[in-house]
DNA sequence: GTCTATATTGTGATAGAC
DNA sequence: GTCTATCACAATATAGAC
C-alpha cells in the first residue's frame, strides 16, 4: 500500500496530500494574490506536480476560491459571533481587540490578501457570509446590528454613552483593528518600523485601542 | 499633419495620446489589478492598439509603475501635509476626515487598489514616499511626528487631552478614513448597503468622525 | 506615431503511463 | 494517487509597413 493508513475514500482523494496542496495553495495566494500566484509555485511548495493540483481541485478558480473561504471564514465568524453576544460593550470591544489583533499578529498578511481578495471579487463577500455563517448574508448583518444598536440605546438612556449608529460603531471598531495591518508596508516606511518595531507598535496597540475607543464613546 | 498642434517633442511622444494611455491604465489597473490587467484591455479603453502600449511605456511593469505613482502620489501628500502642518489638532482631524472621505467618495476603489498593490509590491511604498514627497523616506515621517508628538504634549501639559503617541493617533486617524473604503466589497454585504445607501452611510460618517475621533482624546 | 501581423514566451489544463 | 510529457491558448512584446 502507498502512503501510511490513507483511508483512500470513496471520492479518490488522500486527505493528507489534499491539505498539504490547500496549504501550500494557501501560501502562495496569500502573498502573491489570486490573479500574481502560479500553480508551478503552489505545487513546488507543496512537494508535489502541477497535474495533481488539477486531480484535487480541477482548476485554478477553485483551488482560489477553497483557499479564500478557509481563510477568510476563520477571521470572520470570531468577530461576528463577540459582536452579537451578550456581552457588555466594554467586554465586546475588548476581546475583539485582543483576538484580531492576536490573530494578525500571527498572520501579518492575512488582512491585506483578504481585502485585496474582496476588492478584485467582491462577488465573493457573498459566499463568505453564506458559508461562514449560516443564513442568509442580510439577515446575520441584521440580527448582530440590532442587538448592538439597542445595547447602545440602553446605555445612552441611562447617560452611560453617548449615541452612535451601530454601523459607525461596528466599522470603526473594526477600522481600527484591520487597518493597520492591511496598511503594514505603507506604515513600515512611514513610521520607519521593522519587524521588531512593528510588533511593538501592535504590542502597545492591543493595550491602549479598547480604551482609546470606549473613551470616545463616553458622553 | 496628423492630429491637431500636438507639440511632437523630441522625446517622439504625442502628450494626448500618452495621458489617454495613462487615463486607460488607471482604469483597468485600479479595478482588476496589476497582476490581473490586461494590456489587450487597456488599449481598448484608450481606443488604441496594443502595440502603442508598448511604445509609450515599454513594458506593463513600466506602466503599471506609472499608474500607481500617479494615483498614490495624489492622496499622500495630502494628508502628511496637513498632519505636519501648524494647524491646531481639532483643525487637523477635521480637514484630514473632510479630504479623505471627500476624495474617495468621488474614486472609491482607491484606496482597495493602493493597499492592494502595497501588499503585493510593498518595494514600491519606499518609491512613493520618494517621489511623492520630496526627500528621504523616513526623514518626512520622522519629521511630522515630531511635531505631531510636540503638539499632543502641549495639549497634554495643559491637561486639556490625555496621552497618545503620535504613530497610534496617526494611524487611528488613517484608519477610521481608509478602511471603510478599502472594506467596501465586505461592509456592502455585511451592513446590506447598495451604491445609494453606502453613499449616506459616509455622508453621516463625514459629519460624526471628527467628534468621534477628538473625544476619544479628551482627558 | 500608429497600425497589422507575428514572434515568443508563460501558464492553466489534460492524456496517459505507472 | 502520482508522475512525465504535452497541448492549447492567452498574453507580453517586437518587426516592419504606412
Amino acid at each position: 500500500m502507498d502512503k501510511h493508513l490513507k483511508s483512500s475514500a470513496p471520492t479518490g482523494h488522500d486527505r493528507d496530500t489534499e491539505q498539504r496542496i490547500l496549504e501550500a495553495a494557501r501560501l502562495v495566494f496569500v502573498r502573491r494574490g489570486t490573479a500574481g500566484a502560479r500553480m508551478q509555485e503552489i505545487a513546488a511548495e507543496a512537494g508535489v506536480n502541477q497535474a495533481l493540483l488539477h486531480y484535487y481541485f480541477r482548476s485554478k478558480e477553485r483551488l482560489a476560491e477553497a483557499v479564500f473561504q478557509q481563510v477568510a471564514g476563520r477571521v470572520l465568524p470570531t468577530v461576528l459571533g463577540l459582536l452579537g453576544s451578550d456581552l457588555p460593550i466594554e467586554a465586546k470591544v475588548e476581546q475583539i481587540v485582543t483576538a484580531y489583533l492576536d490573530a494578525f499578529s500571527r498572520s501579518p498578511f492575512l488582512p491585506g490578501y483578504i481585502l485585496s481578495e474582496l476588492h478584485h471579487h467582491p462577488e465573493r463577500a457573498t459566499q463568505l457570509f453564506s458559508s461562514a455563517v449560516g443564513g442568509s448574508p442580510n439577515e446575520i448583518g441584521t440580527t448582530i446590528l440590532t442587538r448592538l444598536g439597542s445595547q447602545i440605546e440602553a446605555r445612552v438612556r441611562t447617560g452611560t454613552m453617548r449615541p452612535i449608529a451601530p454601523e459607525q460603531f461596528m466599522v470603526n471598531l473594526l477600522s481600527l483593528c484591520v487597518f493597520p495591518f492591511a496598511a503594514r508596508p505603507f506604515l513600515r516606511v512611514a513610521l520607519g518600523l521593522d519587524d521588531d518595531a512593528f510588533a511593538r507598535f501592535v504590542e502597545q496597540r492591543k493595550r491602549e485601542l479598547p480604551s482609546f475607543f470606549l473613551n470616545a464613546l463616553r458622553p
